[in-house]
DNA sequence: TAGATTGTTAATCGATTAACAATC
DNA sequence: TAGATTGTTAATCGATTAACAATC
């Protein structure tokens, strides 16, 4: 019940943390100081240390963390312990991409529907899984706990159907559209605006050329 | 040639501020005060303005600041009055989304070729692009001058094609594989790792429900 | 000119790093 | 026990916000 907020930049270095912890304990790797992590992943031990500090101590004097069990616990706070039901709406290139390449139930994310409103698409198969018309989408949202929406349609109608999530009980949206999603405070939105990383990138080519020259 | 470094911070912001710009200046609006933008965009005027600046004075006292003309001006920031030459690397199901989905060209990035290590896949035309073998991609890169790659590939081979790159005369690399990549300083690399944006949703997601409880 | 709003300096806030006492 | 390394407090650094003089 006491909620000192953790910062997203915490947050945002989790998955990474996961995912090394991860590969060292596939190598079989059982033990590991914050000076080893660091050395590996080009952060200050400290930031490691004070990192993990935030959910509790997760290590031992004298002899750093035991990989496995670290790995678990970082797995439970990013609430990958637990399942979300998730669709995705918008099944054009990249809805129908995200549907086969992800894999979403390999971290408790699973896959309950694909939607679209294009009807020549209306019945194709997408990893097993049916088109279906998005005039069924918010009553397949409400009746099955729709959790996570993630959304791969035109800017055009991306406010209008975020905001029939909302009303249907959504508590996530994945948004892959390039436009800020007004919402509730309580409802969760995770951007990747793919555009905007590839002017990020234009942009440090660009100095890099600059000052070289 | 004065380089004071503009944090990465601030370019993380600029895409944004690009896109809303544009859509001002689509709408017919010719000006817009800090405090306007700070309305419309949930940021602070002070931090818009600070933003601004760091590149120089785009506005005018007891004005604002010209929409069409900070538009160009961020654009030209961001470099995109200067073209690009792009691959993908990995023709999988992201990767031919991507060339599909993204509108490269409209930003200056041009889009050269698209190359994959399954045979099944030669000679398929992606956005009237022939995928080519993996073999050709060293060759290609350096006769065509290619500034960016996209890697879709899965992270095992990634690393060593990023080398490959490197060898090759690659500026940036944008990275979709979840793994990091280990190049000189002199490479740009923007990650999208796609998996990691999802576990920070699962996580806001989360923490919101606990702290309902 | 008076009013508005920038550009910029100063103050505050938050995040990162350093240091070290606690302890395994 | 001695050595190692965490957990945590303190110091530093950087980013954001506030304030206001400059000026259009």
């Amino acid at each position: 019940m006491e909620n000192k907020e953790i910062s997203q930049a915490v947050i945002g270095r989790l998955p990474r943390y996961f995912r090394y912890l991860g590969e060292l304990k596939d190598e079989g790797i059982e033990r590991i100081s914050s000076q080893e992590l660091s050395d590996i992943m080009q952060v200050t031990a400290s930031q490691i240390r004070q990192d993990f500090n935030n959910f509790g101590g997760f290590g031992q004097q004298g002899y750093g963390y035991k990989v496995e069990y670290l790995y678990e616990e970082i797995g439970k706070i990013l609430g990958l312990d637990k399942t979300h039901n998730l669709i995705i709406i918008g099944a054009g290139n990249l809805g129908q991409a995200l549907a086969n390449y992800m894999n979403f139930e390999r971290r408790g994310f699973l896959f309950k529907g694909i939607f679209d409103n294009n009807p020549a698409l209306f019945g194709k198969k997408i990893r097993n899984m049916e088109i279906k018309p998005m005039e069924e989408m918010e009553a397949f949202v409400k009746e099955n706990g729709i959790d996570i929406a993630v959304l791969t349609i035109p800017k055009g109608s991306a406010v209008e159907v975020a905001g029939k999530l909302v009303e249907n009980g959504i508590r996530g949206i994945w948004n892959f559209a390039h436009v800020d999603l007004p919402v509730p405070a309580e409802i969760q939105v995770e951007n990747v605006h793919l555009s905007d990383s590839l002017m990020k990138l234009a942009y440090n080519i660009n100095r890099y050329e600059q000052n070289e020259l």
